[in-house]
DNA sequence: AATGAATGAGGGTTCATTCAT
DNA sequence: CATGAATGAACCCTCATTCAT
């Protein structure tokens, strides 16, 4: 199994888990990804929490703030995970392969649902919130068309880069509608199928 | 341009897109597609096809049949042409070709309104209804995996078809956050850069 | 009994008092009053009008609206009412007693309640809602400080009109709070008493 | 200016307004003043002093308290001041203007906020503190009623002096909303201009 | 005394759905 | 078929009050 780096939350500024608002927007997480942001009532994740309803207004100041915190956390933590993983492969085919990891893990491991949340409730979040995560997305985005250019300049792929991005990204966050981890395919090997499929060499 | 095949509604039993119920399906798709299922409002939907919010109910039992028939109608007919469409394509690789050039149409085209609803209101739907969508949503999928395999026997294809068609079932549908109808690229175009990102470029 | 001028609510653009409008309204005015605005909840005025609390809203668009039409139709009806008795007052001192009089039938009258509520409940209308009011309330201000500005120019009385209006105001509202129309004083007798503490005969 | 008598609020059992309860009281007045008492929240007056909302809790029993308080310190105060006055007027006369200068010096003076929230928030208070405070309210009262029968007796008033105190009350207590101290007018200009209206001005 | 997280009852408002006309 | 007033359950959020620290 490739070894994932490890990214503690404090060095980001991220929200600790066992807090009160780390404990929300775990759940929240989780409900806005089963039954759909607007389907979450607050009482609902409330009761999810353990504490009465309106304690979620002492954490939060409404409900579309948790929706885009789950959002906001998710993004930071992949992005730091994704440059973690980038210092520590050699190649440029190697990078590929850590960010096709990287976002498979992001997509299907414990932030699943955060970015199933990112990707299906975009249109729950204000425009203003929305213009916030761009600017995050855009960050996590130049990794990937760092190394797809990469690849690009030295011909190991034939298309623009920019579409093979703009596919992948489909690709892989459709893995949530049907990849289940713990059958007998790992995220390993899932990365490998996806770079068998560019018809570059797993290897 | 690729030709179309045309599809009649009427052959389908779909519904007749200038009857009340045609016209509260077509706005339908696409106020859900803008705002989502939830966001919108019966009084919306009445509004924008101009009768008023109570006369929906003469048509549609309730807000979720309308979700469904959108759903439904939208499969109906992308199955229709997608099997016309294969009708007239003599190798695997043109077969596979057509599929994805209907499967672009049919999300960026006319119903690509109702193919994101389809996508991304599919939890808002009954889990009665939904199993009743995935049976329709079956057949489709079975004119993909016939061509799928042919290219597997045929080795045009490395990965497993099934992995290729959810591969290309995301990348396709994610063409609906990013592609524009109108730019220096037609779905034509589109078609042959998915080809050749999957390495599969004629000559 | 002074006749009292019977205006007609359609000629002044008012909400007929039969209406569903119009039993809110009434119904609203003694809530307001009784309990002030903001203790009077969306579902006590329901059930005071004897409909659901979501009904009110077909109606109005907001608590606050019902607030704003009270003082509106109020301040309109008693504008309407005080200029017919203007017109049939021969002199300014009978056109004083005309505006004393009818000023004490709109405090202590059927429209008590709406005027109460006027006073009391004015910083619970937002600034755009009070200028609009204010509007109104010009209009009928002039009419008294016509009169009044008439009665110094003849000597009849000594301090600037300005101040008298103003003490007018605070007194004869403040009759809300202990006149009891019923016991053995009316509405002309208050009047008298009006004029004989500003030295005005009442003749 | 007239001599405004000093009343040490020792004397009179009042609150040290440089306590902490003395602080609370005096931003509870100033806030149930300016947005009403139903619209200042607990947190808005906590916030005012610099303190937790929570502590206020060490101070008042529950916000109702706070409201009574600032009702009954002002009586009790504006009372002693009143008594005061009084003792240093020599003549019926005398002593109403007196009267009238110390209600307008409690109106638009100091106490001027607490007065108004004592007019305008009485509805808020449960009929149990309604009750005490109006006790309060008599004393007060008979100090009036006892100079304005002096004058009555003596032929200075024509009308009933029930009537002319609650005349007198309402046009007062008016003044908070239209008088600005610090303008050409101070208050024993103001002062002058009732007694003009009442045609009971000196000479 | 002070804190501030938590409570939980309720408030204004929304909205799918009904039904008499 | 169409209307639109009415329904009533449910939603998000507020806020006085409590209490462990």
């Amino acid at each position: 199994m490739t070894q994932l780096p490890e990214v503690s939350s404090q060095e980001e500024g991220l929200t600790d888990p066992n807090s009160a608002r780390g404990r929300i927007l775990t759940r929240a997480a989780r409900l806005f990804r089963e039954k759909g942001y607007e389907r979450t009532t607050v009482r609902d994740l409330a009761a999810a929490v353990g504490i009465q309803s309106g304690s979620i207004f002492h954490h939060f100041p409404n409900k579309e703030a948790i929706l885009r915190a789950v959002m906001e956390d998710t993004i930071r933590l992949n992005t730091a995970r994704m440059r973690l993983a980038l210092q520590q492969a050699a190649t440029p085919h190697e990078r590929l392969r850590a960010l096709i990891r990287c976002e498979l893990e992001s997509i299907n491991g414990e932030t699943g649902e955060a970015m199933a949340v990112l990707v299906y409730e975009w249109r729950s979040l204000s425009e203003v919130n929305q213009k916030d995560i761009l600017r995050l997305r855009d960050v996590y985005e130049d990794l990937w068309m760092g190394v797809l250019t990469e690849l690009g300049n030295s011909g190991q792929i034939d298309a623009d880069p920019f579409f093979v991005r703009r596919f992948l990204t489909g690709a892989l966050s459709w893995t949530i509608t049907w990849y289940r981890p713990g059958g007998d395919m790992d995220l390993d090997d899932l990365s490998d199928e996806v770079l068998r499929t560019l018809r570059l060499s797993p290897k």
